[in-house]
DNA sequence: AGTGTTTATCGTCAGGAAGACGACTATGAT
DNA sequence: ATCATAGTCGTCTTCCTGACGATAAACACT
C-alpha cells in the first residue's frame, strides 16, 4: 500500500470516559447530559475529541480533569496521591455509531474515590453520579418511577465493558484501593468489593485475606471509628499491584 | 462542543495485527518486511488502513485473511473451525508514532495453530514467523549472528503488549486451544503453555488439571502417536471458555 | 451502670486444589 | 530384549478458602 493521503478515509477520534466510584454502597458512573443533537437531552458518558498534539492517554486525562477536577494517577508515580486510576479500556469504531460522521472512540476507564458533586462546565444539573445498574437498564424506570432513556450512542455497551473490566480486575489486582481515600479501613475496602461485585463477603475471611497478602496493605498506625462500632485500623495501599492468589469472587 | 467539522483534527486509523503461533516449541509472531519508507526494509507487524464502511473487527479480520489466509473465528460461532482467535488488543495514538501523519492504530491479537509458510502478497521473503524473543531484543543479533533491527514504528511495544495479553489470558481461559489443531493431545496442549510461558510444567499435574476441569477438553475417542512414545488420547476444545480455578503460572 | 447493637479482629476446622514425585503403560528405536 | 520416550494414574503434603464461633471496643439506649 503506497503512501497516498487520498488512499485512506479521514476519521474523527474521541476519548470517552467510564468514571466509576462507590457511593452509598452502590457502584456509580459519571454521566453528562447532552446539550445538542444527536441524542440531545439524553445522558451520555463524558468525552471529547483528541487534539492534534495529544496522546490518547493525555486526552483522557484532560477530559477527566475537565469533568471532575481529578488529576489522573500517573502509573509511574510513586504512591497514592488521591489521583484517579486511569487506563485504556477499548476502542469502538462501528461505522454507524455516530450518525454525523465516522468517529472512532478510544474509551478509558477511571476509578475514583467518592467525590463531592460533579461539575460539567459549572452546571451541576448536566452531570451526575448514577448507579450503573440504573444507567444500564435500557428503557426502564428510575428510582422515582420516572422513565429512563438509554445512554446515547453505544455508551451503554462501553459502560458495560468498563464495569466488567473493573469487576474482573479487582480480583487479581489491588485496584480496589483506587476507590478508597488515601487512608481507609479493611471494612471500607470490603464495602468496595461488595458494591462492585454486588455480593456480600464474609468480614472475617476478607480481613484474613487482605491483611495476609504481603504488600497489599500498609498500616498507618492510626485508627478510626467512622463507621460506628469498634475502631478500625487505618491502612494505605501497599506497593503490590498484583494479588496472588487472587481474591475470589463468589459464585452467583 | 457544537458540531463543526473544522473543530476536530482528522486522523488516519489503521489496524495492526499481533499474530501469534507456536512453532518448534517457541512462541512466534508474524512479521512482514516494509517495502517503502519510513522504516523501509525493516520488519513490522502486518496491518493496514480501516476502510470507510468497515468496523474495526472487520478490518482486522480482513487484514488477517490477506496476510495469512486465516478466517477469523467468530466469537459467536459454535465450535472450533480451524479459524483463528481474534480480539482487540489496545489502541496506540502517540502523535509521533508515524512520522508522516497522525495515525491511530487499533491493534488486534490473533492466535493461530501452526501454519505453513506465511504469504505477504505472494512474496514469501517479505513475511515470516519469527520467535517473539528475537523480534523483541532491540538491536541484538539473530540466531545466525546477523544484526537484527528493531521492529518499525512502535511495533515492539505493541508486540510486547500482545504477548503479555496472551500469557495472562491462557491462565484463566481455554484460549491456549486456539494454538492447537482441531484435535490435539494433552501433551501438545502442555507444550503450548510451555512455549508461551517459557517454563517447564509437570506433565502429571498438567494432565490432572486439564482433564479434571469440566468442559475444557472433550475426548474424541481417537489416539495418536505423533510425538513418539505411548499413544495419547485426542481431544477437542470443550465449550468452556473460562478456567476456574485458573491454570497457575509458576513463579519466576 | 447495664444492655443491646454495631463493627473489628482472632481462631478453629473441614474440604479442595496444587506441587512434588513414585509407579506403571504403551509405543518406537537400537 | 533393552532402552528411550511419552502418557496416565496415584499418593502425600501444603496451602488456601469457606463456614462459623468467639472476643473486643466503640456507641445508643434505658
Amino acid at each position: 500500500m503506497p503512501y497516498d493521503p487520498s488512499a485512506f478515509p479521514p476519521f474523527a477520534v474521541t476519548v470517552d470516559l467510564v468514571v466509576l466510584t462507590v457511593r452509598r454502597h452502590a457502584l456509580c458512573a459519571l454521566a453528562v447530559r447532552r446539550g445538542e443533537p444527536p441524542f440531545q437531552g439524553r445522558w451520555a458518558l463524558p468525552g471529547g475529541f483528541v487534539r492534534d498534539d495529544e496522546d490518547l492517554s493525555q486526552a483522557a486525562a484532560r477530559e477527566l480533569a475537565e469533568e471532575t477536577g481529578l488529576r489522573a494517577h500517573d502509573p509511574s508515580a510513586p504512591a497514592q496521591d488521591n489521583g484517579a486510576h486511569l487506563e485504556q479500556l477499548a476502542t469502538y469504531g462501528d461505522p454507524e455509531r455516530d450518525p454525523r460522521m465516522r468517529v472512532v472512540s478510544v474509551a478509558h476507564l477511571a476509578l475514583a474515590p467518592d467525590l463531592p458533586a460533579p461539575r460539567a462546565g459549572g452546571d451541576a444539573s448536566n452531570a451526575r453520579w448514577a448507579p450503573v445498574e440504573e444507567l444500564l437498564q435500557q428503557g426502564g424506570y428510575g428510582r422515582e418511577g420516572e422513565p429512563v432513556a438509554p445512554l446515547a450512542f453505544d455508551h451503554a455497551r462501553i459502560l458495560a465493558d468498563g464495569v466488567e473490566r473493573a469487576r474482573s480486575k479487582i480480583e487479581y489486582s489491588s485496584l480496589a484501593t483506587a476507590f478508597c481515600p488515601p487512608e481507609f479501613t479493611v471494612g471500607e475496602l470490603r464495602r468496595v468489593y461488595e458494591a462492585v461485585w454486588g455480593v456480600a463477603l464474609d468480614p472475617r475471611n476478607f480481613h484474613r485475606k487482605v491483611t495476609g497478602t504481603p504488600g497489599f496493605l500498609v498500616p498507618t498506625g492510626g485508627t478510626t471509628t467512622r463507621q460506628g462500632g469498634r475502631p478500625a485500623q487505618l491502612f494505605r495501599a501497599g506497593g503490590a499491584t498484583l494479588l496472588n492468589p487472587p481474591m475470589l469472587r463468589p459464585e452467583v
